[in-house]
DNA sequence: ATCTCTCTTCAG
DNA sequence: CATCGCTGAAGAGAGAT
């Protein structure tokens, strides 16, 4: 702490204001001779250049008999992010009156900064740069305007440091105690209280609240106000016995300290600060940005009555806010509250505008012509002023048309009087009568006892606008259908799940060697438009957009290249494209179309005898078309073969779905997406030619690189002065440490592309990593019951993905998207500004049901600790991600991992549906996530309450063998032969009868391809360690056909349970398929119509998995018909230059054995045996005896030396035997 | 040195 | 009516081992 006052001394600004101009010159170079020459020069010619604008400016205005103020004289600017003005506008603007504007704030040190200009920082920022004047943009545009450098803290851009769970916390006071408690334990204790701050670090506090404290007392005693509570309402009690050793050990516990506001605040602005004290003393203390606020305010005029309104609230809070700030112990400031002022709104609307206005985002050229363009300008001051003035509308949100405005704070009063009439209106609706229902106990008329506590809840949009309730199930599939993100994202992961296909990447490692592969960047033009207007030619050269339904602020997801000479781009909001665009027409979207065209389009490119595909997108692939193109070379150039190529597909899938594609080809990825670029559009770029290469890179912008956006091309521009590709590419030499400045990777990869050079390959290898779900739509909560029900919903649906894909995880981290101000995005339900907080859990086992997601989910979410109210946005991701079945896809599960791996949880803890009601949770559910040690432990003494049907399961064989005849063929010879010798036959696998099924929890879609045990007792860690699978080597199609067996017997029995019955038949028989566990008894004192509602989420959520089944046995259907080209591309590219295009090479089929031999030497995985035998009789039945029998030898010696190997020859042995 | 965790960025 | 702002990969950087 000590330590921290000192540096906050010798960094306090009158300590340098004094001459920091020449201390930064003093120390620029310094800082830029770690990084080489050129950058020095750069930043002294820039220097230069400023000190040269700047005197031409003076010069300029001199001659007009004006005077340019040097307003900025004594300070040192540096501009952080993307701005409005722009960086460039603002480095004119201090420059011009004074200022030095440093490019670089780590070369040359933030010492010599005076002030950071910010619109917005990042958590990480905010602390890095805790200790300095940073400030809006606004504060140098005001000062321009009002020719004098206005107060910094008016403008002080970080004010409150995220501490919305501060908010909660006081909240979930709020609702359990009155109004008069809260005030008498504020005003009681402040005394007590100790320097703190506000913040950062305050979700993690929640965890160290013990267990039982904080356990949610309200789940059994309802609030008594409606008023939302905290995710974690905390006893009064929890947080005084918290508080009362912070009495005598004052010292706040941070490990590392951090200056607060308010100390900083005093050093240098203290007379401003006491001037405004509402009363004198360490807790009156009211914090200057309050006045600042106010000037702002009517600086801005806007909005008068609400705003003044809760100006006068955000008074209040700060005042409260800034007791706790200046006299706080250690504890969470109780009173503090989010930062509400003007500036901030300003801050926030300025920024939708930006991002209404701007939503691509071009390099920010420092361009001479408009250095010139202003220079002259500054001749005649008025003119000047008038653009900045224009500018500084813009920055409060004046720039958008005003009925944007108007609406979202008409959203706002809107809220106001529905509050009032909250009754009569709900009413009508059936989702929020439901809400009603649920609450009707926890919910009395009590209007928000303080003014605070308006403030976070104001602007609630009510969910009952929205066709679903939050918590209702439905509201996520109905999101997730009309989200084009969702489906982008969806169809990629599937794309590349389908085109994996490990076997073949391994088998035939492309040479890595850049240069002498050839490949294709293959692109729709402007995707969805093309789709969506297939059948509209009335709109053919008319330029066309589409997004929702052409609402004001709808996304344009795509618009077409006639619209795009308006300067429309995708990603642009629907009313800044039709400013530019007047004529602008729109369509809606149309998903099963785009699919349809999308899977035309991968047809025409697996059928065109490519290498790989490595599929980007929907509508956009990356081919390795080398051995096609010098195929077609033979009597012509390359660049020819490569154009006919292209040109054949390109006119395949014009032919074929009414829309354009473009090509670009080039040798190597990053290339072909730069000759993509340039074939845009309806064109093909085959760019062979070093020359045209070189070319090209010198006209390429440094933001045009793939990989890199905004962020980094700045990054690059700031430290290295470049925009040109081709520039950088010449640094190389001139700046040795790319690395040190862009990063350890990033860096020599950047150059790497700049040059042209790219040495990664087409073939997707890897797995995914990772599965998540996400929504920031729509998002908003008025109590914890919801936040909950919603996180239960989306446990449900990422299981249900995780199934899908067959994938547990061992690591779960949450996402919560905070609401940052109290403004509200235009949007209409967006989730505006907001703060995002990950944390993450290892959970020490894998996990993959919905029960113990949303147990971990709820674990963390309750350790992050916001406010329900304020959350607009839930995430949950697992990673860590393990193979259900073998390698991805294989059948294998061995039974008794299912077991211990994945306890199923089960319901208990669990409302059904996660909103009708409470079934009493017989643990605390908060404390496992916390303890993941001992999680297994509890999570199995809770199995033995609901273990009774499962120890029926625990016999691995009996029941599940009867059911699944087939599996194992391996051990049971006889179908698996014609399975083979049919492949793909889909259709041709049985559909077992439904009444055979397991028991009803086996009947989950992964259970029935679980195979009963197997004779080599291989455990499966020891099977997971054997990293080398044969099926990589030997692609093999039976173990689809099993599986889709089972598929179908799955879906068959799913189907069955949608049948008719009485309320209890029907839970009855659902129950076990929704992996849900409703009491019986409980369920029969329901009222029926709650029966009805669980009844019905039984069957949405049957309905659901139906539909993910048949889903995923298309993609098997899908897979196996790939495999099988495969298979014959395989076969054809051995046989390449050895022996004939049948017979297999012996010599490469026995070093495939060494590899598989020697990479497995913990054994086989049992499938590999299959694939195996099945292959090598598939070789005799060719009439290959020779290899058959030379294979079988050589495995043989091979496995003499390993004894994990030892019976392994015998079984294939066998086995062919009984082939 | 290497791993883990969190945060950031990018792409379509 | 608005509107449907997802998702997975990769990297940086800090801290633990
Ligand atoms: N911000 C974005 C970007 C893209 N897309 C969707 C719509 C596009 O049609 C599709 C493909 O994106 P592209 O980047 O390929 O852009 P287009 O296909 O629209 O145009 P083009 O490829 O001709 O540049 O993805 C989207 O919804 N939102």
């Amino acid at each position: 702490m000590v330590n921290q006052r000192a540096k906050d001394t010798y960094l306090s600004p009158q300590a340098r204001v004094a001459g920091e101009k020449e201390e930064a010159e003093e120390y620029g170079p310094t800082g830029f001779g770690d990084i080489g020459k050129y950058i020095v020069n750069k930043e002294r010619k820039l220097l230069n250049a400023d000190i040269t604008l700047r005197n031409t400016a003076i010069a300029a205005a001199k001659e007009q008999g004006k005077e340019v103020p040097q307003l900025f004289k004594d300070c040192v600017v540096y501009v952080n992010g993307y701005t409005r003005p722009s960086a460039n506008e603002l480095r004119r603007m201090i420059v011009i009156h004074g200022g030095v504007y440093l490019t670089n704030l780590h070369l040359s040190g933030k010492t010599g900064v005076t002030h950071i200009v910010a619109s917005n920082l990042t958590k990480k920022k905010k602390l890095e740069f805790q200790s300095y004047k940073v400030v809006t943009p606004d504060w140098v545009v005001d000062s321009v305007k009002e020719s004098k450098v206005q107060d910094w803290a008016k403008y002080r851009l970080i004010v409150d440091t995220g501490n919305k769970n501060v908010l909660g916390l006081f909240k979930a006071k709020m609702a359990t105690e009155s109004f008069q408690e809260l005030l008498d334990e504020e005003l009681g204790d402040g005394g007590d209280l100790t320097q703190s701050l506000p913040t950062i670090e305050e979700p993690t506090k929640c965890s160290i609240i013990p267990s039982s404290l904080a356990s949610p007392a309200h789940s059994m005693k309802p609030p008594v106000s409606k008023e939302p509570v905290a995710l974690f309402p905390r006893p009064s009690l929890a947080r005084k016995a918290e508080r009362a050793p912070s009495v005598e050990s004052p010292a706040p516990k941070r490990a590392k300290p951090i200056p607060s506001f308010s100390s900083f605040e005093l050093s240098f602005d203290e007379e401003e600060l006491f001037n405004s004290l509402p009363r004198p003393g360490a807790k009156g203390e009211s914090e200057s940005r309050t006045m600042g606020t106010q000037e702002t305010q009517t600086q801005e005029g806007t909005d008068k009555t609400e705003e003044t309104q809760e100006e006068t609230r955000g008074q209040t809070e700060d005042e409260a806010r800034y007791e706790t700030v200046t006299t706080a112990d250690n504890d969470v400031p109780v009173s503090s509250l989010p930062f509400s002022s003007s500036i901030l709104r300003a801050v926030d609307q300025s920024i939708d505008a930006v991002k209404a206005e701007d939503a691509n985002y071009d390099d920010l050229e420092f361009s001479q012509s408009e250095l010139l363009g202003v220079l002259s300008q500054v001749g005649d001051g008025s003119v000047l002023e008038q653009a900045l003035e224009t500018e500084g509308e813009i920055q409060v949100g004046k720039g958008e048309p005003p009925d944007q405005l108007e609406d979202s704070d008409f959203d706002f009063l809107d809220h106001i009087s529905a509050e009032e009439s909250a009754d009569e209106s709900e009413k009508e609706d059936p989702a929020v009568e439901r809400l009603a229902k649920e609450e009707s106990s926890g919910r009395s008329v009590t209007p928000p006892i303080r003014p605070e506590d308006q403030l976070s809840t104001t602007p609630i949009k009510r969910t009952s606008k929205l066709p679903y309730a939050i918590d209702d199930p439905r509201f996520i599939s109905h999101f997730y259908e009309k989200s084009r993100l969702h489906h982008l994202s969806t169809w990629k992961a599937r794309l590349q799940a389908k085109f994996e296909l490990s076997s073949k990447n391994k088998q035939v490692p492309p040479p890595i060697s850049g240069g002498d592969r050839i490949i294709m960047h293959l692109d729709f033009d402007s995707f969805f438009v093309a789709v969506s207007t297939l059948d509209r030619p009335d709109l053919t050269r008319k330029p066309v957009a589409v997004g929702s339904g052409g609402s004001r602020n709808a996304d344009i997801a795509s618009c077409n290249y006639e619209a795009r000479k308006y300067g429309v781009k995708n990603g642009m909001w629907m009313s800044r494209a039709l400013k530019l665009c007047p004529d602008l027409q729109t369509v809606d979207y149309n998903f099963p179309k785009y699919e349809e065209v999308s899977e035309a389009f991968y047809t025409i490119l697996r059928e065109s005898q490519l290498d790989y595909i490595r599929p980007v997108s929907v509508d956009e692939a990356l081919v390795d078309a080398t051995t096609l193109i010098e195929a077609n070379a033979t009597e012509c150039s390359l660049s020819e073969a490569a154009e006919t190529v292209a040109k054949a597909i390109a006119t395949k899938v014009r032919a074929t779905t009414g829309c354009n594609i473009s090509v670009g080809c080039s040798r190597n990825i990053l290339l072909a997406k730069l000759a993509l670029r340039e074939a845009k559009p309806n064109g093909v770029h085959v760019m062979f030619d070093q020359k045209a290469i070189s070319q090209l890179l010198d006209k390429t912008k440094i933001s045009e690189i793939p990989g890199i956006g905004r962020s980094i091309a700045g990054q690059i521009r700031e430290k290295l002065h470049v925009s040109i590709a081709g520039k950088l590419a010449r640094l190389k030499d001139v700046i040795p440490n790319m690395s040190a400045l862009l990063g350890p990777k990033r860096g020599p990869q950047i150059v790497d592309f700049c040059l042209g050079k790219d040495d990664s390959q087409v073939a997707v290898q890897d797995e995914r990593k990772s599965i998540s779900v996400e929504i920031s739509y729509g998002v908003r909560f008025e109590n914890k019951k919801q936040f909950d029900g919603f996180v239960f919903n989306m446990s449900a649906e990422l299981a249900s993905r995780m199934e899908e894909i067959s994938v547990e995880g061992s690591q779960l981290t949450c996402k919560l998207y905070v609401r940052k101000n109290e403004h509200e995005t235009p949007k209409y339900m967006g989730h505006g500004q907001c703060d995002i907080y990950n944390k993450s859990v290892s959970l020490g086992c894998s996990v993959s049901s919905t029960s113990e997601i949303n147990l971990a989910a709820r674990g963390q979410f309750a350790a992050m600790g916001y406010d329900p109210v304020l959350v607009r946005g839930v995430g949950i991701q697992i990673t860590k991600l393990t193979r259900d079945k073998g390698k991805g896809k294989q059948s294998m599960l061995d039974f008794n991992r299912g077991r211990t791996t994945r306890p199923d949880l089960c319901a208990p803890i669990m409302p059904p549906a996660g909103t009708q009601f409470d079934i009493p949770a017989d643990i605390d559910p908060e404390v496992l996530p916390f303890l993941p040690a001992s999680l297994r432990k509890q999570i199995e003494t809770r199995m033995g309450i609901t273990g009774g049907s499962r120890g029926a399961l625990d016999p691995p064989k009996t029941p599940t063998k009867k059911n699944q005849p087939e599996m194992g063929s391996f051990f049971s010879p006889s179908p698996s032969k014609s399975v083979y010798a049919t492949p793909g036959l889909s259709q041709s696998s049985p559909i077992r009868a439904p009444s055979i099924s397991p028991s009803p929890r086996r009947a989950k879609s992964v259970s029935p391809r679980k195979r009963p045990g197997k004779p080599a007792a291989k455990t499966q860690i020891k099977r997971q360690k054997t990293n080398v699978r044969i099926s990589h080597l030997l692609p093999d199609v039976q173990v689809c056909s099993e599986e889709m067996a089972a598929l179908q017997n799955e879906l068959a029995i799913l189907k069955a349970a949608l049948g008719e019955g009485t309320p209890v038949e029907l839970v009855t028989r659902m129950m076990p398929l929704v992996n849900s566990q409703t009491d019986m008894n409980i369920f029969m004192e329901l009222s029926s119509s709650i029966q009805q509602e669980v009844i019905m989420d039984y069957r949405n959520e049957i309905q659901r998995k139906i539909a993910s089944i048949s889903r995923q046995l298309e993609d098997l259907k899908e897979k196996e018909r790939i495999e099988r080209s495969r298979e014959g591309s395989n076969l054809r590219t051995i046989s390449l230059g050895t022996v004939t295009r049948n017979r297999p090479d012996t010599q490469e089929l026995l070093s495939r054995l060494s590899q598989w031999v020697k990479s497995s030497y913990d054994g086989p995985h049992e499938d590999d045996v299959t694939h195996m035998i099945r292959r090598l009789r598939h070789y005799r039945n060719e009439g290959y005896h020779e290899v058959v029998n030379a294979s079988v030898r050589w495995l043989s010696k091979l496995s003499a030396k390993s004894p994990d190997w030892s019976g392994v020859v015998r079984d294939i042995i066998v086995g062919l035997q009984e082939g």
